[in-house]
RNA sequence: UGGGGAAUAGUUCAACGGUAGAACAGCGGACUCUGACUCCGUUAAUCUAGGUUCGAAUCCUAGUUCCCCAGCCA
């Protein structure tokens, strides 16, 4: 495909609308987009919305979006944070080549202009504390006061920043300011903080500098600095955009970029919040930042959701500038799409039930075959082993079935997948009165799975034979929060106390224990599954992405 | 009561003065060796009130509701 084509595929959403607006005018050569984190936590669904939007809008219109990390401050960034949203980037599909670049290659620039701008007479070293700055800047129906320090000599300021930089003061003694307008309605516009002296060392800068640009002073220039031409963030920056440009209009930047902002990503029952997802992992509400349960990229991953699933859905989810929030729904109908396709089918009981079949000879086992994907015969088969004593999921069983209740029963006849149809006889209870096996007799002419006789049975059911079967943990992934709108500000109280379910007693088919281990399955009548990390010899461990839609589920509660 | 934004089916997104459309969810049906998948059908919306216009979701006026902003966080 072209990249002309690419654009006419583009999406319609109002960023390219923009972006085609602007190449139509004629008023860039082509397109420059970043992705900008800040390396203090781990990459979430909602960073996939933003990564898809920047690398796929520079490629949908032969462009190219950089890798940047917003790296300011030094007191909340850590190198293992950098390391995971490189891995989480490249995993959800996209490649910045090589335009990696960090913030922190700019500080040098970032400092010059700050003399510049003092020079102009639009910055000033200011000395109040912070507690004096806050009461000062006013409220958001009262303008603020000016400094005290407003109005220092250009040669004093210079003076007092350099020695901020050579680390002649304690953090907090003093801050660069812009000098603009502390009367503004827009607070963001009252001489905003340019630098603030941070005796803390940095992960790419080391001990360099004991003064760090604050986030407004330096993304702006940093976006001028690689000449990106679209600089898209979240709507909360909407009211940073007139300082945004007015940096630019101020300084000698080498190009002229230009923010836009659209809605962050919200879904039910999960906070995207990375202070959320930080609290959630330090205080061992969750195993990690891969939790399966986490709405992280990492944890995701873990759970077994594919990366094209992750950009189906945020191609489904479109972008705007409303507020809003997703149903959790359409990201399990995106992972479904994508592993109907792709996974392989297996057979799996994650709650087992014995079975015997009395008539079928003791000591006796054959082989069957079974399709790998019923709907890609290229796929191929395997043979799976049965024999006289099998195991089914407890669920494909009722004493007393209501009448919409197709599995087995008393005297019922089912299939068993591309196995024989077997009639259930007699049921084995324990002293508790709970089923522990079943009695059933099976029909030698079903072999395969159809009957010569041409007759029909309501329902097929999976199974693994008994003998051959291997044990597994599987996992059971639920909501991690109970309700869909979780209060992000006490989140503790909404987490959902059964988030995780473990099975320990599963039994899977054998070719499960061979299988390549990061291939995503089917577990037939049930789900999508994937083994975990956790797995050892003698002690398999499986997760499960997603369930199979289940209407039998919505018949039974009504 | 300052500044900045947003309001369209249950949800998310289209429609850019000319028949309000899609996806997901829901409901009904067909098919089926997965109660899956697939297919068919179907319910369902322009925040309110005025105005401009032959014609308004779209333009204007007034209002309502919701979101963001008072870090030396990003």
């Amino acid at each position: 495909m072209t990249s002309d084509e690419k654009a006419r595929e583009a999406g319609q959403d109002f960023i390219r609308d923009i972006i085609r607006a602007d190449l139509e005018a004629g008023r860039h050569k082509g397109v420059v987009t970043r992705f900008p984190p800040e390396p203090n936590g781990y990459l979430h669904i909602g960073h996939a919305k933003s990564i898809c939007l920047n690398f796929g809008v520079a490629e949908e219109f032969g462009g190219r979006c950089h890798l940047r990390f917003d790296d300011t401050n030094p007191t909340r960034e850590e190198q293992e944070y950098i390391d995971a949203i490189e891995r989480d980037v490249r995993w959800l599909g996209f490649d910045w080549g090589k335009h990696l670049y960090h913030a922190s290659d700019y500080f040098e620039q970032l400092y010059a202009w700050a003399e510049h701008l003092i020079r102009a007479g639009k910055a000033y070293v200011d000395d109040q504390s912070q507690e004096e700055m806050r009461a000062s800047r006013g409220t958001l129906t009262e303008p603020g006061r000016n400094s005290p320090f407003r109005e220092r000599t250009v040669e004093e300021n210079l003076d007092l920043l350099r020695r901020m930089r050579a680390g002649e003061f304690p953090n907090g003694a003093r801050v660069l300011r812009a000098k603009i307008d502390m009367g503004a309605g827009n607070i963001n516009l009252r001489d905003p903080v340019l630098y603030r002296i941070l005796h803390a060392s940095h992960p790419r800068t080391g001990t360099a500098w004991s003064i760090y640009p604050s986030y407004d002073y330096a993304h702006g220039q940093s976006d001028a600095i690689e000449h990106i031409t679209h600089s898209i963030c979240t709507l909360e920056f909407e009211d940073h955009r007139p300082l945004y440009d007015w940096f630019i209009e101020n300084l000698p930047v080498p190009s002229r970029p230009r923010q836009y902002e659209f809605a962050r990503l919200n879904l039910t029952y999960t906070i995207l919040s990375k202070r959320v997802l930080t609290e959630l992992v330090r205080g061992g509400h969750v195993q990690g930042w891969d939790d399966p349960r986490m709405p992280t990229l990492a944890g995701l991953r873990r759970r077994g959701v594919p990366p094209a699933a992750l950009r189906d859905f945020v191609k489904r989810i479109g972008v705007a500038k409303a507020n809003s929030i997703v149903d959790m729904g359409l990201l399990e109908f995106s992972v479904r799409e994508v592993l109907n396709r792709t996974a392989l089918r297996r057979m799996a009981v994650l709650r087992p039930l014995k079975v015997v079949i009395e008539n079928y000879p003791e000591g006796q086992t054959e082989e069957l075959e079974a399709a790998n994907h019923p709907d890609a015969p290229d796929a191929g088969a395997r043979r799976i082993r049965f024999g006289r004593e099998i195991f089914v999921e407890r669920d494909d069983f009722m004493e007393n079935p209501p009448k919409k209740f197709y599995r087995l029963s008393p005297g019922k006849e089912v299939r068993l997948r591309y196995a024989y149809f077997i009639t259930c006889r007699e049921v084995v209870k324990n002293a508790a009165g709970e089923v522990v096996e079943l009695r059933c007799t099976y029909d030698p002419a079903t072999r395969g799975g159809n009957a010569p006789d041409g007759r029909k049975v309501q329902a097929t059911i999976h199974w693994v034979s008994a003998a051959d079967s291997v044990p597994a943990e599987v996992r059971i992934y639920n909501q991690l929060f109970a309700k869909p709108d979780p209060d992000a500000g006490n989140f503790a109280a909404d987490l959902n106390p059964n988030s995780l379910e473990v099975l320990a007693d599963a039994r899977l088919e054998p070719a499960l224990a061979g299988d390549n281990a990061s291939e995503p399955v089917q577990f037939e009548r049930q789900g999508y599954f994937c083994r975990d990390p956790d797995s050892r010899p003698g002690h398999l461990v499986f997760n499960r992405t997603v369930g199979l839609r289940d209407t039998w589920a919505k018949v039974a509660k009504a």
